[in-house]
DNA sequence: CATCGCGGAGAACGACCGTTCTCCATTGTC
DNA sequence: GACAATGGAGAACGGTCGTTCTCCGCGATG
């Protein structure tokens, strides 16, 4: 037996390396925060040489950017799968608040790693503060058409996009779920007051 | 003039001394992160010499804990001096959203320095989470407590703080100041439909 | 079989971190 | 006036960061 133990194999693809690295770093990068984890400490849970690490992403920066890009993506269809398996539009918009619900319950729940990185980087680094920004306005712009569609208020949405997030700063920050259900009860309040058909 | 300028003077107070690095290390680490503030910054922005840096604070943990500590007492202050100015227990509770509003429009609004720093250290430091954990639990209590004595349901507070904290994740990430207002609105509505006297 | 080039492992590099230490000017005391 | 003590300025230290480079074993090619 060798040394070279992975090299057996007939070679990695690039797009299986890509994966790899990227699953090792959103769970890294959420779990401690991104300046806490090194590249080396990336390169061996994902073990993939550094040269091809670099090679692949060019640096620690567009790593990060992708991972933030494959979160906003992943929140994005789970919260359209979710909604989308609501029988009416009111349904609709609650299910966005059962969906943070499942997610706050989640064992490795470390908050939203838009606001995370947003808090970390949010003042240094304009990129990373531009992808959440994109992120948090293309939520806020999806909870609006869905009010628009259930035919409620302009208003309503921004207030609906609100709770969400402080439903998720306050489950990570107190470290249980409840927030979640708080916030539907409040949204439920707030969609009756407009007025909107059950 | 010897190359000596500041021990001309008689010396500075301890106290003082304290009072400049820590203003200066609330600016700096608000700023731009905590991670991103060397000691050496801070020590060249406060006009204090490195040695007497460390005999004072021991170190940069305990620097960052102070002002964590010296923010979270300076909100206190804010939010209640702004409620206490309300005429009524339902617009004391309004004046909170005023209070943020109030804030948000300053120039220099980075959003929660204890959002922020959670989602910079929280997974790393359980001290300074603890910190913004317990700085968050004062709140909610002080929302539950201004909810009880306006006989409102104690159900209401908690969604009075979650819209508080998406207000203020809302406002830093977008750059802009109203989500204070919608998040106000979000709240009369909540109050009117817990039945509070108005 | 000789040679070449690719890719892997990990050392090396420069920069910066938090912290400590060295050196020196100054000051108060006998 | 000699001298210990204080405190300032900044170099030094060990460690870690992101990134690059060196070296070597390997498979493909003539």
């Amino acid at each position: 037996m060798s040394q070279v133990q992975e090299a057996a194999r007939p070679g990695l693809s690039d797009d299986e390396l890509r994966e790899r690295v990227l699953e090792a770093a959103d769970r890294l990068y959420y779990g401690r925060g991104i300046q806490a984890v090194g590249m080396d400490e990336l390169r061996t849970e994902a073990d993939v040489p550094l040269k091809r690490l670099y090679k692949l992403f060019g640096g620690k920066d567009a790593i990060v950017a992708e991972v933030l890009r494959r979160r906003s993506a992943l929140w994005e269809t789970g919260v359209r799968a979710a909604v989308a398996a609501a029988a009416t539009p009111r349904e609709g918009l609650l299910a966005v608040y059962d969906h943070l619900a499942r997610w706050f319950g989640e064992t490795d729940f470390h908050g939203c790693i838009f606001i995370n990185s947003f808090g970390e980087l949010g003042g240094c680094s304009p990129d990373v503060a531009e992808i959440v920004r994109a992120h948090k306005a293309a939520f806020q712009d999806y909870v609006a058409a869905l009010v628009a569609d259930a035919g409620g208020p302009r208003a309503l949405a921004a207030q609906l996009a609100i709770l969400a997030e402080g439903a998720q700063t306050t489950a990570a920050i107190a470290g249980t779920p409840e927030a979640a259900a708080q916030a539907r009860a409040a949204a439920a309040t707030l969609i009756d007051a407009a007025g909107l058909p059950g």
